[in-house]
DNA sequence: CCCCGCGTTTGATCCACGTCAACCCGATTG
DNA sequence: CAATCGGGTTGACGTGGATCAAACGCGGGG
């Protein structure tokens, strides 16, 4: 039922966008298309959509219809089990997609949570198909992007198959670190947007433990820990630590 | 350097396929697709190959250039870091598919072996996408099909990071009792392919946890065990299991 | 037929992480 | 400024699964 201060707040939020001069162009979708075709990409992108801290974008069981580009903020993605359990399965930056989970069966199997305010491009998924049909370079980078989320979930695997907690615990502020990095700011001090708990149910740790191997870290003189602020003191020391052999 | 066995060899595995009338087509990539286009579907299959047991498909670090479509066979992934851990990231059955995380980066980042002897239809990746943006249907059906191994490694991730090793037995021997089934086989009995040890390597667990599983499980009339041939007794057992809350 | 080797089972012990509980700290509110 | 609250830290203790070690059993080869 909307009111017409949510009419107009929709309206609001439905600003046409352009990847055509979006500054997120050689992070998202667009990458290595060729100006003409950047255009006919511009139609793609319908709708924006505002999120405040805490807002899903969307849920577990709810319909499939578009994948989403963030243009800014964080995001978790989780899933949950009846018996309560449930998994962080990923935490999302600006550029990066969200809800390819919902492709296979046209239905969203995990809820993706924005953890900071935050907006994102929507892309109707058939309007994607049809343009990559046209756009080699845009299927081809789909293509790309999709076996990109596989291969970093394989490494998931890995860090929760074989490693112990103070690796998993580097091995993610590593890799968070080279994310920022990538995207201009500083790799070695940035604020964590997810609590320790968050940050544990990602790494199959509870979030004493988690908590535990911060202070550990600090007493290594590898991290300076302030809350939620990270200052990185030794990098080397994190990566050596990643991939120490069990003793 | 072929010898001219070899060159015969050679010669007999690259035997001419057909889409349009393998046996797979309902588990496979022409699911949906209509007559007239399983024709083209046709001319993608270029070759087979055929691999004995304990074969590598591919390693991880060799160029991508084809998905492979198992025919018939059975096949593990697993990922290798220096240090000398290794994390089994998958078991592919007839009809899966295999390659895909080749995609992002034009080098397999895993390594794909034979655990019986098997043959895999080779579909060169730009061929695919050449044919995916003439039908649709194609087009829809591998991004299905890569959501689906996403999906999948979310499944994963929430048994290695929050169920304990029991719950986490109970899955994986489900999960291969419904895939068997899919395939016309006994969802009830079936023989394992790989080792105490890949299993463990799957689950996150050591070779004698498993072992200590499967001996409980079979104590609690849930299983019957012979060496790798399992038969299950109590499927709800073992579903009420994998549910269970923690204590 | 016996021997050998590998995968598996089983037992005894250990330890990394979970659990439970108390406390701390910064932000928020009345 | 006291009271409250949610997230974070720290400590004491328990335990599930890892580790180490021994024995078993099947399949293959001489």
């Amino acid at each position: 039922m909307p009111t017409s201060a949510a009419t107009a707040r929709l309206a609001f939020e439905v600003v046409k966008t352009a990847c055509s001069n979006c500054n997120l162009r050689e992070l998202c979708l667009p990458i290595g298309i060729e100006p003409e075709d950047l255009k006919k990409l511009d139609e793609l992108v319908s709708t924006r959509r505002r999120l405040k801290r805490g807002d899903h974008l969307y849920r577990a069981g709810q319909g499939f219809a578009s994948i989403y580009a963030i243009r800014s903020g964080f995001f978790k993605t989780d899933v949950l089990i009846e018996d309560g359990r449930d998994q962080v399965t990923g935490f999302q930056m600006t550029g990066e997609l969200l809800g390819l989970d919902g492709i296979s069966s046209e239905v969203h199997t995990c809820n993706a949570i924005a953890l900071e305010d935050s907006e994102v491009c929507v892309i109707p998924f058939l309007h994607l198909e049809g343009l990559s049909r046209q756009i080699h370079t845009l299927q081809h980078h789909f293509h790309k992007v999709m076996s990109r989320e596989i291969v970093r979930d394989h490494g998931v695997m890995m860090l929760l198959g074989t490693m112990r907690a103070e690796e998993r615990l580097a091995a993610f502020l590593l890799n968070l670190s080279q994310r920022f990095k990538a995207r201009g700011y500083s790799p070695a001090e940035f604020n964590l947007r997810m609590s320790r708990d968050e940050i544990g149910s990602y790494l199959g740790l509870k979030l004493e433990t988690v908590s535990r191997a911060f202070s550990r870290f600090q007493e290594d003189g590898l991290l300076a820990v302030h809350q939620r602020k990270i200052r990185i003191l030794n990098t080397d020391g994190l990566r050596k630590l990643m991939t120490h052999q069990r003793s």
